[in-house]
DNA sequence: GTGAGGATCGTCT
DNA sequence: GACGATCCTCACA
C-alpha cells in the first residue's frame, strides 16, 4: 500500500473551482464502529458563494448552513428530499462561503460494510454502492447528525481526506446536476473512467 | 433501455 | 406552508 498524506488546510482554503479538480483521485474515509471505509473520489462539484444562485451560501449565513461560512476543510452533511443526505466541505478562508459537494467514490476498503449498509450484495456494481451524492453517503454510513462541522484536516478525525500519490488520467467538465438555479455552470468535474 | 412520477422531512419564509 | 445540490420503481417501447 502507497504512503497516504492527510489533506492540510490550506489544501481547502482556495476557490472551490480549484479544490473540486484537485480532489479527485483523492481518498475519502471514513470511521465507523472502528472500521475504516474508504473510496477514491471519482467526482465533485463546485458550489460559490454568494454569487452563485444553486449554492445553499448564497441565500446567506443561516444556522444550517454556518458550516460554509466558517473555516476551510469543516464536513457540511445536510438531508434533502427528507431522504438522503449529501456531504460536502467547506473551503475558502473563515467568513467566506463556498464548498465542494462529493458526487461519487469507488469503493476500496470495507466494501462488505457499504454494501451492508446499501442493502446490496458485495457483487454489486461500485456505481451502484456509491455513485451519487445519496448513494455516498448511506454507503459510508455518515449522517447529519453525526457528521456536520467535523474537521476533515485532523489526524483524530473519523472523516478524511488522504492522497496517495495517485493522480487520475483525465478530468472531465460537465455542468452540475440535479440543480434548477445556475445548472448551465460547468462546475461539474468528474474522472474519466 | 428510457422517462415520468412518487417518496418524505428539515429548514426557511 | 412550500420546497429542494435525490433515488428508486414501474410503465411502456
Amino acid at each position: 500500500m502507497s504512503r497516504r498524506r492527510l489533506l492540510p488546510r490550506e489544501f481547502y482554503a482556495r476557490s472551490p473551482e480549484i479544490v473540486a479538480p484537485d480532489l479527485l483521485g483523492k481518498l475519502l474515509t471514513h470511521r465507523r464502529r472502528g472500521e475504516w471505509l474508504t473510496g477514491r473520489i471519482l467526482e465533485v462539484e463546485a458550489y460559490l458563494g454568494l454569487t452563485d444562485p444553486a449554492s445553499h451560501a448564497s441565500i446567506g449565513r443561516t444556522a444550517r448552513n454556518a458550516v460554509l461560512f466558517g473555516p476551510p476543510g469543516i464536513a457540511y452533511v445536510y438531508s434533502i428530499y427528507g431522504m438522503h443526505y449529501c456531504l460536502n466541505v467547506s473551503c475558502l478562508p473563515d467568513g467566506e462561503p463556498g464548498g465542494v459537494l462529493f458526487r461519487a467514490l469507488a469503493p476500496i476498503e470495507g466494501i462488505e460494510s457499504m454494501a451492508r449498509l446499501r442493502h446490496l450484495s458485495v457483487e454489486a456494481k461500485p456505481r451502484l454502492l456509491a455513485g451519487g451524492p445519496g448513494r455516498l453517503c448511506q454507503a459510508l454510513g455518515i449522517s447529519r447528525k453525526e457528521r456536520n462541522g467535523v474537521d476533515l484536516t485532523l489526524a483524530s478525525s473519523d472523516l478524511q481526506i488522504l492522497d496517495d500519490g495517485k493522480v487520475p488520467k483525465a478530468i472531465q467538465v460537465t455542468p452540475r446536476i440535479g440543480i434548477r438555479k445556475a445548472a448551465d455552470r460547468p462546475l461539474r468535474f468528474l474522472v474519466v473512467d
